[in-house]
DNA sequence: TTAGAAATTGACGTTTACGTAAACGTTAAC
DNA sequence: GTTAACGTTTACGTAAACGTCAATTTCTAA
């Protein structure tokens, strides 16, 4: 049920497999900023995109500081031209590194796809019986 | 001239730009294993794909151990059924987390590239002089 | 109201993946 | 024949990203 109301720490650690202590860790980063009643964290729906980029992030293999800029870019508007042009750069750059990361993914999963078949293979001639090195 | 003749170390600095002491790292955990010429290693082309393996897989943020993992599926040829049958296992598990991570790149391409769009249209305003606050 | 469950706050520990520096051995050039 | 340049070994250092207590507070259900 995570509609739009407010959770709390447990509700996240369920939700999205971390522990609280990253979770904390994050906000101390800077990362996240929950709402405060007295000394507990109340999570809004904006905090759950937040970890959810974050998270996303982890698994392509960003560190925080690259996250961190990432999300930055997502929600950042600036308003003179030359600050725009950085920003662009900046969006480049991410995107080449995305792409590079696609690139990799590919060749890795046709090697992996390779090496399925192959095993495959061996399992079919070990399932006959009467073909004992037959190329032999 | 990396055809098929032996490299020193510096080579593969310069042809992969990492340190020596990364290589000398990736060796020590059992993942690279160059020649000995007396006290001087000798790179073979083996130990260059090795090396690009392993290095692709940091682009993708996966942990040395991970390599190692997937590196060994690529030269495993286990003889007996059960092998077999755990290695496809092995096999799956990694094309899955691929498959993961291809997604979190397209979902991240695709806002970048909307972050990209919204960026160039303040732009272009930018750049029209008379056109301040039109939609105001 | 009291025991237990859940949350918080330090604070120190740990793993991974190298960096960095010191001390030493080889070989090629001058 | 010595001085760079390159390579090696050993060993301690470090940044990132949390883990793991311990002590305390807060909330909640019986």
């Amino acid at each position: 049920m995570p509609g739009n109301k407010v959770h709390t720490i447990a509700d996240l650690v369920r939700d999205f497999g971390v522990t609280a202590r990253t979770i904390r860790f994050y906000e101390a980063e800077g990362m996240l900023t929950p709402e405060r009643q007295g000394q507990q964290r109340l999570y809004h729906p904006r905090d759950r995109v937040r970890l959810k980029l974050i998270l996303r992030g982890k698994r392509l293999g960003f560190t925080l500081a690259e996250i961190r800029e990432i999300i930055d870019l997502y929600h950042a508007a600036p308003g003179e031209l030359g600050q725009l042009q950085y920003f662009l750069d900046k969006i480049q750059e991410r995107r080449a590194d995305l792409e590079q990361k696609r690139k990799d993914i590919e060749l890795t999963l046709k090697e992996l796809e390779e090496v399925d078949r192959t095993c495959r293979q061996h399992l079919l001639e070990l399932a006959r019986p009467g073909s004992k090195e037959a190329a032999e």
